[in-house]
DNA sequence: AGTCACGTCGTTTTT
DNA sequence: CGACGTGACT
């Protein structure tokens, strides 16, 4: 049943909106979800629109299920007709459907990160490049990026011709790409761009899907790249019978929570949404529902900060809450301590653990709050770190299934080729896939004809006859079979006696136990799945349909709402939740915003991009937000000395409890103090100009640190350490602050240049203290407020 | 072929 | 600190 008078104006609007594009703005805590269910039933209920044509992007999988839930509470019938799905699980169907239009087989594999990493290792190796001068995080962040924009390994080779350093990286995108093909196997990136491929060179299938979905939404849209973009616009133009074009694509989103740029993520999606598509109906919800006024004035206050936004503030009729605190503790055990002790006290008091959250900047914090939350035998759900479908155990016996499902997946082959261990070594590996490459085979091909193979001893040959006839007997036993995803595990188990084998080799029995554990997860989660397909009567194959599932899952979708407990995970990942009870810690300089943030060469936008994050953080938070920070932190061995965060001084102080958990004169011995290391490793290269954004507020309150952070340039100075006693208050120098507005070199009135937007008439100049707040009218993209010192502005 | 010991290097964040 | 690769030895 709908119950229209339960929405606010804007959200009514949105909701009983019907054709042409919609651009949502709704900011965190608006009620969005509701405004999109609300309009999925209306268009179901009143409208009599067929669930059917109804497709519905969410960000995780998770909350897909529960936006088709919340659907299904709305509507009569039907809710289990509507296509809700993620980028990635939408394209890797549709694919898997017609990709043999592109000369793929449609058994393809998805390949993770970790598969993605072997693969561009592998070529490296074979290409002889120096992976200590190139890394292969360069190759696959820049074959990444690529792929996000859309650009191909031939175009990215003939664009850098002549650029020594790009070429290497096209030879290598050309490689990974064949390499891919001849595996029958798809990346992440590869699920986008092949499915913009397919949809541009199959237009009958195109036409298929866009007179199938009359309606589309999309959620979280400030976090969709380019090929998303594209995507959409291929799906959604639709050309009616008359010849009009319409575009009913409704998308929703914030630019304040825009946190995957590193990703791709193109924040000018939802900006130039309204210049994308013309005749956009625009709506902005701006009120909040789910924040005490408190908290939303803090995520307000600090948000403000940014230059590169929609100007919106949020408001809630809420009442005003408690002071949101900040804690500071002497180090990072102090404050996974101090939160825990504070949990434990909520706990008392009658709250519910499940009410609580605690989110961090980076996965490697979760130790130890993991720790103290064992210690105490406080329940809780860790989002994140190590993936259960990357543990060892269970990507070997992925790596089986994939083996079964598809033969030219030699990177699943290679990687089971000798586990259980077979006596099967790398010599031997080398010597069939030379072979392979000879003869332009697979490796699994290769292996079937091992009998041919020169240089291979006849023990190991009949070693690796003996695999691949394990691995041809799975196949036609799972065939004539009919066999379930479960019944090939068990057999695979019982086949290579994978179960004796990580009891030999297992350090503990702690780890046997772990490890058989995960294995029996893994066929539950089997079972679980095949249950599911035969409730959906949908016609794929139940072991393909389960890899595919298997490789698309998220961390956040692996959460068990029935389970209590306190949620311990990154910022990223709380994205679109809400907690009653948020802990935000690890607020330091070099932690959040990072180090390689600060030292980036654009740290403008980059520290923009971590309070967008910081903001999330805060606006996850319902009743009562609480802050840390630790002056000592344990970090990739070493120990560090950080300042607390800019983001804290954005606070406006009133707004902020302030508790001062430190011991003066004894939180740092000398004996743990590594002599090697001082102050100026405190997260800044002397040599690096640190530029703070431009800042509207900021207030002072640095008596609570050893350390001014104003100016972290001063720790330069090595006499710092030695004098950098508690409390010490440093003062800031103004070295490269307060310029004078002439050294500009423009002013007020003048036409300027700009990389991105072009041409524009500076209209205002205001001093920020370090830099200046430029406003700039340009007439492509109107009015811009920047920083002088990032923008680059030249008078023309 | 397999194992062990030592050196290097690095972290954001994730579908 | 810990994951991972290299190289020497059994």
């Amino acid at each position: 049943m709908i119950d229209y008078d339960t929405l606010n104006p804007e959200q009514l609007k949105a909701v009983l909106h019907e054709d042409g594009p919609l651009l949502i703005l709704a900011g965190a805590g608006s009620g969005k979800t509701r405004v999109l269910t609300h309009r999925i039933a209306h268009l179901i209920e009143e409208c009599d629109v067929n669930p059917y044509s109804i497709l519905a992007i969410t960000f995780t999988n998770k909350a897909a299920q529960e936006m088709r839930h919340r659907v299904d509470r709305l509507v009569t019938t039907g809710a289990e007709d509507i296509f809700v799905s993620t980028f990635h699980s939408m394209c890797a169907r549709f694919l898997r459907r017609d990709i043999d239009r592109l000369g793929y087989e449609n058994s393809f594999t998805i390949y993770d990160a970790d598969d993605q990493k072997a693969l561009i290792k592998s070529i490296l190796k074979d290409f002889q490049v120096d992976t200590k001068v190139f890394k292969e995080r360069t190759f696959i962040n820049a074959i990444s990026d690529a792929k996000n924009d859309l650009i191909t390994a031939e175009e990215y080779d003939s664009s850098t011709a002549g650029n020594y350093n790009l070429q290497k990286i096209a030879a290598v995108y050309l490689e990974y790409q064949r390499r891919l093909k001849a595996n029958n196997a798809l990346d992440f990136d590869d699920l986008l761009m092949k499915t913009v491929e397919l949809f541009k060179e199959a237009p009958d299938v195109l036409e298929r899907y866009r007179r199938r979905f009359r309606y589309i939404m999309v959620d979280e849209y400030q976090d969709t790249n380019h090929a998303q973009f594209v995507l959409l616009r291929q799906l959604a133009e639709r050309i009616g019978d008359d010849g009009s074009i319409e575009h009913n694509l409704c998308v929703v989103g914030d630019d304040d929570q825009s946190i995957y740029r590193f990703r791709g993520a193109d924040i000018r999606n939802i900006l130039d949404f309204e210049s994308q598509y013309t005749d956009t109906t625009v709506i902005k919800l701006e009120k909040n529902y789910r924040s005490t006024q408190t908290i939303l004035d803090v995520a307000n206050g600090v948000i403000e900060n940014n230059i590169e936004r929609k100007a919106k503030t949020m408001w809630t009729d809420n009442p005003k809450g408690d002071a949101v605190k900040l804690n500071i503790y002497d180090s990072d055990i102090l404050e996974a301590k101090g939160i825990a002790d504070d949990i434990e006290k909520r706990r008392s008091d009658g709250v519910s653990l499940s009410d609580c959250a605690i989110l961090y900047r980076t996965n490697a914090q979760s130790r130890l709050l993991e720790e103290q939350m064992v210690v105490r035998g406080i329940p809780y759900k860790l989002v994140g770190g190590v993936n259960f479908y990357s543990r060892m155990e269970v990507k070997d016996i992925l790596s089986y299934l994939r083996t079964v499902e598809n033969g030219l997946d030699s990177l699943a082959v290679t990687r089971i080729l000798n586990v259980p261990k077979r006596g099967i070594g790398n010599t031997t590996v080398s010597k069939v896939q030379a072979y392979a490459d000879l003869r332009d085979l697979s490796f699994f091909e290769a292996l079937c004809e091992v009998p041919y193979i020169q240089g291979i001893s006849a023990s190991t040959k009949a070693k690796i006859t003996a695999f691949t006839e394990l691995i041809t007997n799975l196949r036609s036993k799972a065939a004539n079979e009919r066999l379930s995803v479960e019944e090939i595990i068990d057999e695979i188990l019982n086949e290579t006696g994978y179960i004796d084998y990580i009891d030999e080799y297992a350090d503990s029995d702690d780890e046997v136990i772990e490890r058989r554990s995960n294995i029996d997860e893994l066929k539950n989660k089997a079972a679980a799945f095949e249950e599911s397909l035969v409730l959906s009567d949908s016609e794929a194959m139940p072991l393909s349909a389960f890899l595919q599932e298997v490789s698309l899952v998220s961390d956040i979708d692996e959460v068990d709402d029935s389970v209590g407990g306190v949620t311990l995970m990154t910022l990223h990942s709380a994205k679109g939740l809400e907690f009653p009870y948020v802990y935000i810690c690890g607020l330091e300089e070099g932690l959040f915003p990072g180090r390689s943030v600060l030292m980036s060469e654009d740290p403008g936008s980059e520290i923009e991009e971590e309070r967008r994050l910081f903001y999330v953080g805060i606006t996850r938070a319902m009743k009562e937000l609480t802050l840390s920070c630790a002056k000592q932190r344990m970090l990739r061995g070493e120990i560090n000395f950080n300042d607390k965060s800019r983001f804290l001084k954005e606070i406006p102080p009133h707004l902020l409890d302030i508790t001062s958990n430190t011991k003066p004169h004894t939180y740092i011995s000398e004996r743990e103090r590594p002599s090697r290391r001082n102050f100026d490793d405190s997260g800044f290269e002397p040599d690096v100009p640190y530029r703070s954004s431009f800042k509207q507020k900021q207030y002072d309150i640095s008596d609570e640190f050893i350390f001014d952070l104003e100016t972290p340039s001063s720790f330069k100075s090595p006499k710092a350490s030695s004098s950098a006693g508690p409390a010490v208050a440093r003062q800031a120098p103004r070295s490269f602050g307060s310029r004078d507005a002439s050294t500009l070199g423009f002013a007020v009135g003048d036409t300027v240049s700009h990389m991105k937007f072009g041409e524009g008439v500076v209209k205002d100049i205001v001093s920020g203290g370090k830099d200046f707040e430029i406003t700039v009218d340009f007439p492509t993209v109107g009015t811009r407020k920047m920083l002088a010192s990032f923008a680059h502005l030249k008078k023309v």
